[in-house]
DNA sequence: CTCGATCCCTGGACGC
DNA sequence: TGCGTCCAGGGATCGA
């Protein structure tokens, strides 16, 4: 479940409480979600963390050169690198004192300069880890589409609207626009006042910039209360997010639209629960694929 | 290329 | 109390 926000809540977190201490050990449990687990124990070890970012989804850690590489060694290990980090719907990544008991699912420990852990425990193992030098990491990244905080009108309208997809499934895809997941997929649907099985390309101008508008909108406030904590999600300092009491749509299946008062409804598009107002939000006709008739079509 | 279906994984909710 | 079933959903993959 962590969506932009919650990612974007995570990375500050670790910005604060990790950024410039440096990577001693590394410990691996479980490492099916890890590209190439030997690279992550063998090229961390030494390196500095010095920077966490966010994009779209993801969690970088910028690592430094090691600081004993000899200039010319050829592992790689006297450049800068990444370390890539997805949390998946149960990942956290969460710092603490070595001594601390470990919590179930910590599948990897970073021992820290100063005494401290940098732990990744996510039960399902939905989550991705990577060791990404900078030159696969670029070609990584390629595959994103555009930020939604920071797209441009003109963009989104041309990402949505030569579309043929439903809306829903437009906004889930990360290569359209990196970051956004269930919750304010349907949270930007419901303040924008579009049915999530709308298609892309019948968007009008308006519709989409509207979309946009009130999507950056719930972007920046769930930033602003530290993310939606549904189930579990917790932040670098093991704090839950706020943004849930702000809630209209997701999850509120048969409880009364805030506009409007109709109930909500819950309905699976692009394969995942889509929680919409049927009044406010009403549905595309019925798609008869290959039917022109329409004029003899009425439906009883 | 585009789109939709299926599968991965575990914990929690719920019915009996 | 316990057992079975369903659901949560990001994203990889596959087939049409």
């Amino acid at each position: 479940m962590p969506e932009l926000p919650e990612v974007e809540t995570v990375a500050r977190g670790l910005q604060k409480s990790v950024a410039g201490r440096r990577i001693l050990s590394v410990r691996l449990g479980k490492t099916d979600f890890i590209d190439d687990p030997a690279a992550v124990e063998q090229h961390l070890p030494g390196r500095q963390i010095e920077a966490v970012e966010r994009y779209g989804k993801f969690m970088l850690l910028r690592l430094s050169a090691r600081a004993d590489a000899v200039a010319d060694s050829e592992n790689g290990d006297a450049e800068a690198a990444s370390l890539l980090v997805h949390l998946g719907m149960t990942g956290q990544l969460v710092p603490c004192a070595a001594a601390q008991p470990c919590a179930k699912h910590t599948h990897v420990w970073f021992g820290l300069d100063d005494g401290r852990e940098l732990r990744y425990t996510d039960p399902r193992r939905f989550g991705r880890m990577a060791y990404l030098t900078s030159e696969l990491l670029a070609e990584e990244l390629t595959a994103f589409g555009a930020d939604p905080l920071l797209v441009s009108a003109e963009e989104f309208a041309l990402r949505v609207r030569s579309r043929n997809a439903q809306i829903k499934a437009l906004l889930l895809n990360q290569s359209v626009l990196r970051g956004v997941g269930n919750i304010y997929a349907d949270e930007s649907l419901w303040r924008a006042k579009i049915h999530p099985a709308r298609r892309g390309a019948e968007l009008s101008k308006k519709q989409a910039a509207t979309l946009r508008k009130v999507l950056q909108d719930v972007l920046r406030k769930a930033i602003l209360a530290r993310g939606s904590s549904i189930s579990d999600f917790l932040d670098a300092e093991g704090q839950p997010g706020e943004y849930q009491r702000h809630h209209r749509a997701y999850g509120r299946e048969g409880k009364r639209c805030y506009r409007c008062g109709t109930a909500i409804r819950r309905v699976i598009v692009a394969g995942r629960s889509s929680y919409f107002c049927p009044k406010c939000q009403p549905a595309p006709r019925s798609r008869k694929p290959r039917s022109r008739n329409i004029k003899n079509e009425t439906r009883k």
